[in-house]
DNA sequence: AATTTGCCCAACCGCAGACTC
DNA sequence: GGAGTCTGCGGTTGGGCAAAT
């Protein structure tokens, strides 16, 4: 079943539950809080969410601008790089969303993170039924548990350094650190992690 | 045409680490 | 060093839409 991108996601998501603003944003919203965050950059949520007058936690106001409003925001398909690339970074840093958005520039957290658990999950459950492609994700916790510890989903959140086996080939803090900001180029990265592949293999 | 089903994705929640006083 | 606050992250929820019936 394909779906369509919303043309204005904003519109009605949320039915608001308390006193404070809640669900979908309104168009109002973004645009008191862009002006806001203008002024006084991305931070200080909460000081941000009081100066634009708007009725939500600064929590809220966070998620808004990194999701939606912040610049540079690429929407829509995912190419099939991309896929590959998340796939690739998936199998080496488990559901560290962040550190995997922040090797594709223009995707957030949030959006690869749903990409996952909506389409690549299914991919690899779909592949594993067949048993042909197991390997996609146990291939990587065969040889390391701290991958399939950090993916289980128990919210710990390690540090990159602490990584062993396949993290230590990329213990650059600049390597795995999300404020790196530089956008890199996907074909560089495909080309890294098959490296870092290759050097799994080697194990 | 009306209803049901399946799925996407924006937004919320809770937790933990970082920061400030 | 301890308490309180802020920030960032990953997991989860549920409203809305398109397809199927």
């Amino acid at each position: 079943m394909s779906k369509m991108i919303p043309i204005a996601p904003n519109l009605s998501r949320r039915l608001p539950k308390r006193e404070s603003n809640r669900g979908a944003w309104t168009t109002e919203e973004d645009r008191k809080l862009a002006q806001v965050i203008e002024v006084h950059g991305p931070r200080r949520w909460k000081m941000v969410a009081a100066k634009a007058g708007l009725n939500r936690c600064g929590k809220s106001c966070r998620l808004r601008w990194l999701n939606y409003l912040r610049p540079n925001i690429k929407r829509g398909n995912i190419s099939d790089q991309e896929e590959d690339l998340i796939l690739r970074l998936h199998k080496l840093l488990g559901n560290r969303w962040s550190l995997i958005a922040g090797r594709l520039p223009g995707r957030t957290d949030n959006e690869i993170k749903n990409y996952w658990n909506s389409h690549l999950s299914k991919k690899i459950k779909q592949k594993e039924d067949r048993g042909g492609g197991a390997n996609l994700l146990q291939q990587c916790g065969a040889r390391c548990a701290d991958c399939v510890t950090m993916g289980s989903g128990s919210g710990a959140k390690g540090e990159p350094n602490e990584m062993t086996s396949c993290g230590s080939f990329i213990q650059d803090d600049a390597m795995l650190d999300s404020s790196f900001q530089e956008p890199i180029n996907l074909e560089w990265m495909s080309k890294f992690l098959e490296m870092d592949e290759g050097w799994l293999d080697f194990l």
